[in-house]
DNA sequence: TATTAAATGGAATATTTATTCCACATTGGG
DNA sequence: CCCAATGTGGAATAAATATTCCATTTAATA
């Protein structure tokens, strides 16, 4: 592998990238990764900088150079340099390319999912309550096990917070409705529940809040106002509004807000 | 040499070029020229080779930068890799204070998350191959049934497109495990499977997509980059690469990417 | 578990690259 | 045509950056 010669185009270069990344070990793997995704970089950065983005030492990533067959690191760069394209990626330009394309056109789509996406975020930044998600950090931090629910279009975000709970080492029960078992029995007190949903409201959602709310299990709601019929039930309501584009939304904002929401409760469970 | 603070946008940096053009001395003229005419590759570029495509000496050239503004050519090459990639060394030195000053307040965390979303996106926005979108879309409106697989990280994204294609009515289904039911033998000839996981890959998928490809269905694959494993068995491969905030990834990107796919699929097939 | 091989991180070194400095050249005003 | 003032080039130095080396850790093998 060492006596290989280096790559002579950039499509070559990931192309080899491609081959060898099974056989890499960890902290190679991690070069292999970072730099696949920031291959653009290549070309104005240090040894130093890439090494720090992906999480390695320097002479690691000297390494990985060679081993992808260049002589070392300058000779990689060398490539990138040579192929740097004078149109620049620009995000703003970029965006408004994708947007250019024809009406049905994938790309164009593409971008208005992506600038959706992005207003959601700000959106959410912007209106955040601090204080009402404090305040459910706080709850969950303190009860048992945690309970999660949200059908359809919730579905994608209450399964994920039920993997990072899983992560995170934190007592989660996702209430999907499989095998239409009703598992509200396993509501306990001193639990929690954390409800998703948003208009059209699903009706199982709201049926499970309101068996945990008369077991007394407190509720944290996000959904997507305060008038949500959600509020009625919940301690704690985190209003999220995503933006949507035609008849569906990218789920952005609720999904950030979601994660915060779990990894500030793990934190705040040591 | 006037004690000017340096241009802070390229745009700057073009405006006071253009007014000291006509003060300036032969040589120095010479460096003019030739920036103006090269700008781009100023960031990719070391003093001596500006200086030899100017066919200046490096000290004029050096001079140049003086008189432009700057304190010497690596302030003014910083100001050129930085309008190239201009978020990351930021967001880099944040996560860094982040990591070592402890997780901080639930608001602040809700930041960091909303602030990798957005670099999501804009970096795919950047990045995206839109050939292999058309042809991922191409592929996926001829077929018959979609199938859909995505384990851990991945099933958010999964389920959310499965949920997706419901609304579109166009027949998928979505390997989920349930009960641990194989339901490898449902992939018909004709199908196409859209394979979704990130590192480290799960087997599940992996294997999936391997009974997928043995039995001539076609794949599209999102994942995280084209040295993934999925790129053996896929026909058609869309890299997606979440910034990452702690262990946790927020989807933005790949929702993103997932539902303009959808979308794309559903018109198309019309 | 003992032994060997592979991988790793950090410090030492080599190399490249930027920057300054000054002797010399050029220009323009008396 | 001489004298300043300014511009110029190249060599010397400083700084940044890449690269190698090796002691230590980690994983693999018997």
């Amino acid at each position: 592998m060492q006596t290989d010669l280096p790559p002579a185009t950039v499509e070559e270069f990931h192309a080899r990238l491609a081959a060898s990344f099974e056989s890499l070990p960890k902290r190679l793997r991690q070069c292999a990764d970072y730099i696949a995704a920031n291959s653009d970089r290549i070309a104005v950065s240090t040894v130093a900088d890439l090494a720090a983005g992906a999480d390695v030492p320097p002479s690691a990533l000297m390494r990985f150079c060679q081993i992808i067959g260049f002589s070392g690191f300058s000779e990689m760069q060398k490539l990138f340099r040579d192929a740097y394209s004078p149109s620049l990626p620009d995000y703003g330009t970029r965006l408004e390319n994708l947007k250019s394309g024809g009406v049905g056109s994938p790309a164009r789509l593409l971008g208005e999912f992506i600038e959706s996406g992005r207003l959601s975020l700000e959106s959410l930044a912007k209106s955040v309550d601090e204080g009402a998600l404090e305040q459910a950090v706080d709850l969950l931090a303190h009860a048992g096990t945690l309970h999660i629910v949200g059908y359809r279009r919730a579905f994608p975000v209450a399964s994920y917070l039920s993997y990072v709970f899983e992560k995170l080492n934190i007592p989660a029960m996702l209430h999907d409705g499989a095998g239409k078992l009703d598992h509200a029995h396993a509501l306990r007190s001193g639990d929690a529940l954390i409800a998703i949903t948003f208009a059209p409201y699903s009706t199982e959602t709201l049926d499970l809040a309101a068996a945990a709310r008369a077991r007394g299990v407190h509720i944290v709601a996000l959904t997507d106002h305060m008038a949500s019929p959600l509020a009625q039930y919940a301690s704690a309501i985190l209003p999220v509004a995503e933006v949507d584009f035609g008849a569906f939304r990218a789920l952005s904002a609720t999904i950030a807000l979601a994660l915060a929401l779990a990894v500030a409760v793990a934190a705040a469970r040591e």
